[in-house]
DNA sequence: GTAGGGGTAATC
DNA sequence: GATTACCCCTAC
C-alpha cells in the first residue's frame, strides 16, 4: 500500500465542501488520518497500525502532494437559480451528495437481501431514514454495474474512473458482479413464471 | 405505484 | 469524452 495513494484516498474526505479546490493543502493530524481510515475502511484504531511498513512509519507524517486534489472529483456543486432556468422544464434537485461507502454497502446488503428491481424495500429496509429514494436506489446500482463491469479499455477510461472519490473494494465489486449475474437469470425464470416485480 | 430507460447537468 | 447523480417519461 503506497502512501501517495492513501492521501489520494482520505484528502478530499478531509476537504471543506466549500473550499473546493482548497486553497491550501494541510497535513491533517494522525488522529483525522485515523478517522479517514476508520471511515475508509471500516477498521478501528488497532488494526489501522498494519498498514505501516515500518514500526517507525507515521502515518500523520505521510506527505501530501502539492496540489493533491489536482485529478480527484470534488463535492458536486449545481448552480440551483431560484428563478429557474431553462423556462418552465427547470426542476430544483433535491440531493447532490455523492454517495458514500456506507451507502453503496447498504445498497449491496439490499440487493443481497431482496434482490435487484425491489428498490422500495430495500428503501425501507436499509434507507428509511435516508434522503435516498427508491429511484436513486435503481440509479446508484445501475452506476456500480456500468462502473464494476466494464472493463477499462482507455488510457482516458482509467484515468477518468482514478477521479473517483473512493475506489470500491474488490470483495464489493465482485459481490456487486455476483448479484447481477443471479438477477439476470432469475428474471428469465420470472419472466418464465409470468411473475412481475412486486414490491 | 413502481421500475426501467433516456436525458441532462456538473465535474474532471 | 467519461462518469455520476438526479429528473422525466413510459410501460406494466
Amino acid at each position: 500500500m503506497e502512501p501517495a495513494e492513501e492521501v489520494q484516498i482520505w484528502a478530499p474526505i478531509l476537504a471543506d465542501p466549500l473550499d473546493w479546490p482548497p486553497s491550501s493543502a494541510t497535513i491533517p493530524l494522525p488522529s483525522q488520518v485515523e478517522e479517514c481510515f476508520s471511515y475508509v475502511y471500516g477498521v478501528d484504531g488497532m488494526e489501522i497500525s498494519k498498514f505501516a511498513q515500518e514500526a517507525e512509519d507515521d502515518l500523520g507524517d505521510l506527505i501530501v502532494k502539492e496540489k493533491w486534489w489536482r485529478g480527484l472529483r470534488g463535492p458536486r456543486k449545481r448552480r440551483i437559480f431560484p428563478w429557474g432556468s431553462g423556462g418552465m422544464n427547470f426542476h430544483r434537485r433535491k440531493n447532490n451528495e455523492h454517495w458514500t461507502l456506507d451507502e453503496v454497502r447498504k445498497l449491496v446488503k439490499g440487493v443481497k437481501t431482496y434482490g435487484v428491481g425491489r428498490w422500495t424495500m430495500v428503501k425501507s429496509r436499509y434507507f428509511s431514514s435516508s434522503v435516498r429514494d427508491p429511484s436513486h436506489l435503481k440509479d446508484k446500482w445501475r452506476n456500480l454495474l456500468k462502473a464494476c463491469g466494464v472493463p477499462c479499455t482507455s488510457i482516458r477510461k482509467e484515468k477518468a474512473q482514478k477521479t473517483m472519490f473512493r475506489p470500491l473494494d474488490t470483495e464489493l465489486i465482485e459481490q456487486i458482479q455476483g448479484l447481477a449475474i443471479d438477477s439476470a437469470s432469475t428474471s428469465k425464470i420470472r419472466k418464465h413464471r409470468g411473475e412481475g416485480t412486486t414490491s
